[in-house]
DNA sequence: CTGAAAGCGCTAACAT
DNA sequence: ATGTTAGCGCTTTCAG
């Protein structure tokens, strides 16, 4: 491949009237210009981005990074779309998307360290990651896309409200006279199902209704652990009438594993999930769930790394919190209909 | 951040001394070594990869590109799937991934032009596809996850077995007595598309059954497609009692425009879909469906990708197509059960 | 408007 | 076993 010198000789002009050209900024003669021009386009010359970087500092890359202990988002179309969302800003900023999946061996702040990105967005980090607080004593322009445990609090990220959007489908089933209300919140190595939990405390208390133990469980946002988990949930004493799900998946195996043990939803048991993934408008029943806009989160969080880089000095942590919806289809109704 | 000068300086010994314990080949006193060591996590120096790839030659990068044109399949699990069975594979061989969406009008061949990658994964690329040519045209090593026009047959490509998948899906109606099969093919710029109507024809064909016309319809891979087409299919003279779809999305979309029509499925008409995606174990009723391995053809692909990096001279073309498997669930039943 | 030369951080012959 | 030196391909003062 061509390189910079060989279109110097070739054009016969020095070196830097063909780093002017290709970078069209200083005064170049015309004729000079086009010339240059007709010889980078016979040669099929490109700058070596390598060569770029090293002089000019900086890779031009963003690095997404996605905890392999979190590997399971990969297998929800919640993590495409937040890529989406990232991949089309970096885009018009002329940024490249590096995606790594942290093995927990390699810390991947030496992404950063390294030069080989810019900066950094993180996804879906557990509180108890090995290799965060190498990350947060770096240097490295980062950006979460979930809150993260941060006694210092200075730390940018854009999540949702998942507080809220648990505590407002509390509060649905509370208006259709479900008393008894059960939460399979995930797992909880995750500060969002913290907060989803917390959501779900504060809409009780608000209505003075006592929180009972064994009526809260965590497990994998999955379908099988949906499954599972209504079956300890429906076996107590006084089974809920009400159960809210940490994501849609969830709620799909709770609803076909109480399907299963012979209940019908929603007539016994109302259900409701969370993300609005597409299945969940053509689920049997349609899922009544708590909107979650993935593709913004990542547009989001990718805006905010951008204009973090090119702050300086470091500008104060911004902290976003997305809002949610609520949205209301057929598997939930009020307690008591049959 | 330090550099291996720093290093030296700091630990009093050449820069080709702390080269050689970063690089840990060459013979170096076990004194000087630790020493250096030593130093090296003072300092918390981390060599740099852009030095050391514009000194190698190589970027230990590889890239992966989903044409901008081919933007549903981020909407699609199937994305995600294949982009984790790549990942892995890199991993392994300590290669970074780029991921790189495809405007049309930046070539996507630059990334090797520029040096930025050592190799291409190239995702879902229409026949259309502008880019293509320059691509072919470069030395750039270069995998594709789908078959694409090639007429001198030397590109590397791993796909599954679109025609024989059809092919069985027809013969799995026929065998239940369905006469009339209708097939949503999907968008016509995709070789896919084009082996999925030529496994309908050589199924029906073998059966001497006649093709007929209006039976095949192209539109997008999605829901709302799946709907609009089965609207257009069975308002048609004879409508078909069996229908075969591009893949699964399209599928339950058919399956809800029919259930909006009146039709019961699968008493009235039979559907089958295509990819196994989780949501057809759980769509009402459960969806037969041709499966394909995602994880697996990202993860062939890469393989293919690395082996062909470090092969000289060029190996023969690999192409390979992986095998499907029809999995017969709720949705398709025998013609006349009604 | 153009060129010579230094240097980004690293590796690799070639000494010593 | 260790150091010297010359690049990798590009940008960038600083002169001409």
């Amino acid at each position: 491949m061509p390189t910079i010198k060989d279109v110097a000789k070739a054009a016969g002009v020095s070196i830097k009237t063909v780093s002017r050209v290709i970078n069209d900024n200083s005064e170049v003669a015309d004729e000079t210009r086009h010339h240059v021009q007709q010889v980078i386009k016979e040669l099929g010359y490109q700058p070596s981005v390598v060569a770029r970087s090293l002089v000019r500092g900086k890779s031009n890359t963003i690095g997404v990074v996605i905890p392999l202990s979190a590997r399971y988002i990969f297998s929800h179309l919640f993590f495409s779309e937040v890529l989406r969302g990232i991949a089309e800003v970096l885009a018009d900023h002329s940024l490249d998307l590096l995606v790594h999946l942290g093995q927990d061996n390699t810390p991947y702040v030496e992404l950063y360290l390294q030069r080989r990105v810019d900066g950094l967005i993180m996804m879906s980090i557990p509180v108890d990651d090995l290799n965060l607080e190498g990350l947060l004593e770096s240097a490295a322009p980062c950006v979460f896309t979930c809150r993260i445990l941060d006694e210092h609090n200075s730390t940018n990220w854009v999540d949702v409200d998942f507080l809220g959007g648990i505590a407002q489908s509390v509060e649905h089933l509370l208006d259709l006279g479900h008393e008894r209300i059960g939460l399979l919140a995930g797992r909880s190595n995750l500060v969002s199902v913290h907060l989803r939990v917390e959501g779900y405390r504060q809409a009780l208390d608000k209505r003075q209704i006592s929180v009972l133990d064994g009526l809260v469980l965590y497990d994998e946002f999955s379908f099988a652990a949906g499954q599972r988990l209504v079956n300890k949930l429906m076996g107590q004493d006084e089974p809920p009438t009400g159960i809210i799900c940490g994501d849609d998946m969830m709620a799909l195996g709770a609803i076909q594993g109480l399907r299963d043990m012979g209940y019908t939803v929603p007539e016994d048991v109302s259900v409701i999930g969370f993300d609005d993934i597409v299945l969940a408008k053509f689920s049997t029943p349609t899922l009544t769930t708590v909107r979650q806009d993935a593709y913004n989160k990542g547009h989001v969080a990718a805006k905010t790394l951008v204009s973090l880089m090119s702050t300086s000095p470091c500008p104060e942590p911004t902290q976003i919190i997305l809002p949610t919806e609520l949205v209301i289809r057929d598997s939930t109704t009020r307690a008591g209909e049959r």
